[in-house]
DNA sequence: ATAAAACTTGACGTTCCGTCACTTTTTATT
DNA sequence: AATAAAAAGTGACGGAACGTCAAGTTTTAT
């Protein structure tokens, strides 16, 4: 019997590109989360496929734009769920709670995806604000300032609501990571409580 | 008359040594700030001083050691400012307060400082949390634990809301320092409204 | 003044980079 | 099925940066 193969839908080339790309992302994920992003060469990531080093720079320029793309495929995971989440939600708690809950159950779940910018003890902790990455920084924004036009939230200064909420998401989801069984509904009731008694406090400055 | 010299206090020897030492991380913060970390050499670095490139690695190991000493610098800048504020912090809300505004009022002087952990479009951010750093970090969650056990402050989880502020401030004071007019007060008003308004939220769940 | 110690220097072997002429594999054509 | 054209893979190669070290220079100690 033949070796079973992919139905290969259109031409055998185009598969085996898709194939390598998968290839040298899934080599470079390991090693980065292995060796950290300083110290990994692209011949190291190379060395984990079975291709040769110079067919590297037929997919990627450079480790830096390997490292780009794994940043973007996890972006390109978690903003259509973040996108339908708050799209569904019918306050700002709701909103703000799915926002964190997502990122939170994400991080938790594919822990390997966010490895790299972890801390390695002691080490250089790296992060990359790619298009879609920022992309998904300017949706929580604009759906941010849309709460308020609807009147869901008091007005706000709302790019520095924004990035409260994402720093708070990586620093947290840092800590959250750091134990071993991930407590995600405690960091997002955490997060999430954090904003709203916030907000509150922010559009009413003289309360408790 | 003779060239004035530096009264070189305990030797030549240790004075060329410090200078040496200085002119590296001032070429180094220069050049960092300039072509970001990932894209700088060693030789870049040493290019900048009038010393040979061997001589750079009686001073440090490797250009990430370079980095973290500029790192610690900051941190070991900012650290006596932070505590001693604290220290002097009456109500949970003055220790808040102090610390951002320190904070944020460092960033906006010595703006150079922490350039290189800004994002330059679509490159890579750095960050390292060297011991200093860490202990900074630290600092803060003690100082919020002895606020929970002064009465200060309802008891909270202390871990993350330390991580929420430190988040917050990286990431806010990144928005601040995107303008060139440096808001700091405003900055400083909106991160503490926000950490107070969550707070009270926080060991309260059922308020508004 | 002289010797020892400390430090600086740049040339050297090594590793990794990115490219390119060549080979192999796939697709298109007859 | 045979053959030509196109596409992709390969690894050797020149170049750049690395980290080291033997030799030279400056400072300190005697």
């Amino acid at each position: 019997m033949e070796e079973m193969e992919v139905p290969a839908k259109r031409g055998k080339r185009e598969q085996t590109k898709v194939n390598n790309r998968k290839a040298i992302l899934a080599a470079a994920r390991s090693i980065f989360a292995e060796l950290g992003y300083g110290t990994t060469t692209v011949r190291d990531i190379i060395r984990r496929t079975d291709l040769a080093s110079g067919t590297f720079y037929n997919y990627f320029q450079s480790k830096e734009e390997v490292f780009q793309a794994l940043m973007d495929a996890n972006a390109l995971e978690v903003r259509p769920h973040l996108i339908e989440t708050r799209a569904n939600a019918r306050t700002f708690e709701d909103l703000i709670e799915g926002t964190f809950r997502v990122f939170f159950d994400y991080l938790a779940r594919d822990r390997g995806a966010f490895e790299v910018l972890r801390s390695n003890a002691g080490a250089i902790r790296v992060r990359m604000d790619t298009p879609e990455i920022v992309a998904g920084f300017d949706e929580l924004q604009v759906d941010i300032e849309k709460a308020i036009s609807d009147g869901l939230l008091e007005p706000v200064n709302a790019s520095y609501l924004t990035a409260a909420a994402v720093g708070m998401a990586f620093e947290i989801g840092d800590r959250m990571l750091a134990q071993e069984e991930a407590d995600v509904e405690g960091a997002v009731k955490f997060a999430t409580s954090l904003i709203m008694g916030g907000v509150v406090k922010l559009s009413n400055p003289d309360s408790p």
